[in-house]
This record gives structure tokens, C-alpha cells and sequence, in this order.
DNA sequence: AATAGATTCAACCGCTAGACA
DNA sequence: TTGTCTAGCGGTTGAATCTAT
């Protein structure tokens, strides 16, 4: 008897989530919260392995997602942090609230990195994503094993906080902010028109209702979708049904579609978190939603609200980064002398 | 208009850490 | 201590889409 595979390979199904599956998901973990992952294709009838599921919650549809472009004070962050943290993606995720970090991984890794390259010049064969960063940490990913490689961050952390300094020191720090903006306000910086996944996505929401309409006068198919799930599954394909009718009005479909359409899915407008907050800044990409408010503040970000209790360093260094007016009053000396020490950080 | 190459990003895969028995 | 299981992470892939010719 082995272990039972998550994924086990017969009766999963693969590839593009539908908006059918997502709504089903989303009934679910409405009703139930997130976690258990590995109940929840059979508690929902879906045809998906836990994994996915829990994939396809974090990285799409769990509240607080902002899609659509970065900002440059996104951007910014993404570089310092990721200069800092290397290609912890969840850890810089965890700074940026609204992004997930398989977001910010493809974000680096389809502009980030060549915006870096042409900051940089002529680089090194090497990937452009380490060069930026010391020698220390530069290979450190990619060949040393995780464990290991922890540490060696920890043992090289003076070398790295010595590139960290170099980086943002007095002069450099604004030049280096100042290439980078312009880098990447060089225009194709600039997402050109939304990204086509979502119109797609909107316009799709907008299928669902009527799919939903039909699917809710002649039932789903018994054992495609469990009966606990059903009814709140009724509650959002109506609500659905008016976000995609929304969404149509509202001047065609546009980036911002489909999040209206789960804003209004939910009719959620009081997230008071920090999340939410923070995301007021430019929360036209926002999804937010209100039964989950409560589970979900907690769950969206847990890293959140453990960086939001640290004190000392790091927590200065969060309000560092995440408050560009604060950016100067923690200035090079602060980088410099703050201690870092390996346990604040890691 | 057609095609090829480039780009984007959602999803998958494999691995690891942590919890638990 | 060891083995099992689950959740989570980072790297990679590939289909969809865009852009250039």
C-alpha cells in the first residue's frame, strides 16, 4: 500500500481552470475556508488534486489579488527585496500584499530581469537575476541545496548587507532608484492595455452566469458537485450572474473586469486589514471578498501579519520599504548599522 | 493576411519542512 | 528516532497571445 499520490494521474484533471471550477472552489472554501487541501476535490466533486486547488486559491482567486501591471514603487520594492532576499519569492510576496508570489516570480523573471540586464549593461553568461547581488549569494541558489544555501546566506549576510549598502548608499541609492525608473519607465515597461487573460477571464464570468443559470435550473450531474456545496454555489451564480452583467455595462470589459466582477460577486466593501489598506493605494485590481473577510485576513498573508508584529529591524525595514517617504529618514547609515542579525531575518 | 518568433503567465512538477503518530 | 502525510516553495513548462516581418 503506498502512499496515496496527490496528484494520482487517472481522474485528475489537468491544465486551465474553468470559470465553472473556479466558482465551485470559491463556493467551497466560502463555506469551509481554506486549508485541507487535500479534502477538497472530494468534498467539491472536482476533478483536480489537492494541490492544484490550494494553487489555484493562492495564485488566482484568493481575495486581496491585485492583477494587472506593477507600479514602479512595486517594482522598486521587488528589486530591493530581491536583492536582499534573493529569489524568495514568497518571502518577497509577503511584502506586497496584494501580489502573489508566483506573480512576482514571473514578473521578474519576464521584466525584472531584463530591465536588470539593461541596467546593467553587457552581463556575464550567468543568469541576470544574481548579478546584481554579491558573489557571496550569486550562485547560492542554484547550487547548493536549500538547507544549505540558508546558510551560506547567513554566513555571507555581512557580505550581502556590504552589497545591500553599496547599493543604496547615498549616492548610489538615488541613482540607482533614479536608472531604475527610468529603466522602467522606459516603455515597455508599461503593460501595454490589460492583460489578455483577464478580458478573457471577465468576459468568461460573464458565461458563467448564464452556464450558471442553466446549471442551476436542471442541477448539476449528482457526484459532480457534493450538496454542501450547492447552496452557497446557488448564492454565487447568482451574485455572478450580476457581476457579469456589471461588468458588461460598464464600458466593455476591460483589465479591471474581472475583479468588479468578484468585488460585486461578493459585495464586499469594508475589508478592514491592513491587506486592504494597502491595497487602497491603487485597489482598482483588487478582489476582495466578505464571508471571507474573517477567515481569510488570517489566512490570505500569515506571513503578514508575523512581519506586522516583528519589531526592530526588520519591521523598520518593512516600513523602509514599503513607505517611500520613510525611504529617506532610514537612510544607508541605518542599513548599515541595523542589526541585521540573522535571526531578525531568518 | 499569413506566418514565425517572442512574450506572458497560469499551472505543473519535484522537492523540502514541519506536524504528527 | 523514524516514517508518513500535508502544505508550501521555487523552478520550469507550454498554451495563448502579441509583435514583427
Amino acid at each position: 500500500m503506498g502512499r496515496p499520490l496527490c496528484c494520482d494521474k487517472v481522474g485528475v484533471k489537468k491544465g486551465p481552470w474553468t470559470p465553472e471550477e473556479d466558482i465551485v472552489l470559491v463556493s467551497y472554501i466560502q463555506e469551509h475556508g481554506p486549508g485541507n487541501w487535500r479534502s477538497v476535490p472530494t468534498n467539491t466533486g472536482l476533478l483536480r488534486c489537492s494541490k492544484s486547488c490550494r494553487l489555484r486559491w493562492t495564485n488566482y482567486l484568493r481575495p486581496g489579488i491585485k492583477r494587472g501591471s506593477f507600479t514602479d514603487q512595486e517594482e522598486k520594492m521587488i528589486f530591493h527585496l530581491q536583492a536582499l532576499l534573493g529569489n524568495r519569492w514568497a518571502a518577497i510576496a509577503s511584502y506586497l500584499p496584494q501580489r502573489t508570489d508566483n506573480d512576482i516570480k514571473n514578473y521578474w523573471n519576464t521584466h525584472l530581469k531584463k530591465k536588470l540586464k539593461k541596467l546593467q549593461g553587457p552581463a556575464s553568461p550567468d543568469d541576470g537575476d544574481h548579478n546584481h547581488r554579491q558573489q557571496g549569494l550569486t550562485t547560492a541558489s542554484h547550487s547548493i541545496p536549500k538547507g544549505q544555501w540558508e546558510r551560506k546566506l547567513q554566513t555571507d549576510i555581512h557580505t550581502a548587507k556590504q552589497a545591500l549598502y553599496e547599493a543604496l548608499s547615498l549616492d548610489n541609492r538615488q541613482s540607482f532608484l533614479n536608472e531604475t525608473v527610468i529603466a522602467l519607465g522606459d516603455g515597455d515597461g508599461v503593460r501595454k492595455g490589460p492583460p489578455h487573460q483577464e478580458s478573457s477571464y471577465a468576459s468568461s464570468t460573464k458565461n458563467i452566469a448564464r452556464l450558471l443559470e442553466g446549471w442551476m435550473k436542471s442541477s448539476p450531474k449528482s457526484g459532480q458537485i457534493k450538496a454542501g456545496t450547492a447552496a452557497s454555489f446557488a448564492n454565487v451564480s447568482n451574485k455572478m450572474a450580476a457581476a457579469a452583467g456589471q461588468s458588461t455595462r460598464e464600458g466593455g470589459v476591460t483589465g479591471t473586469a474581472t475583479p468588479e466582477c468578484f468585488d460585486s460577486l461578493f459585495s464586499f466593501n469594508s475589508w478592514n486589514s491592513d491587506v486592504s489598506q494597502s491595497a487602497s493605494a491603487d485597489d482598482n485590481n483588487v478582489i476582495l471578498t466578505p464571508e471571507t473577510s474573517t477567515i481569510f485576513q488570517e489566512e490570505s498573508k500569515p506571513s503578514l501579519e508575523s512581519n506586522h508584529n516583528h519589531q526592530g529591524p526588520i519591521k523598520l525595514l518593512e516600513k523602509w520599504l514599503l513607505d517611500d517617504a520613510s525611504a529617506q529618514a532610514l537612510q544607508d547609515d541605518y542599513l548599515m548599522n541595523m542589526a541585521l542579525d540573522e535571526d531578525a531575518l531568518f
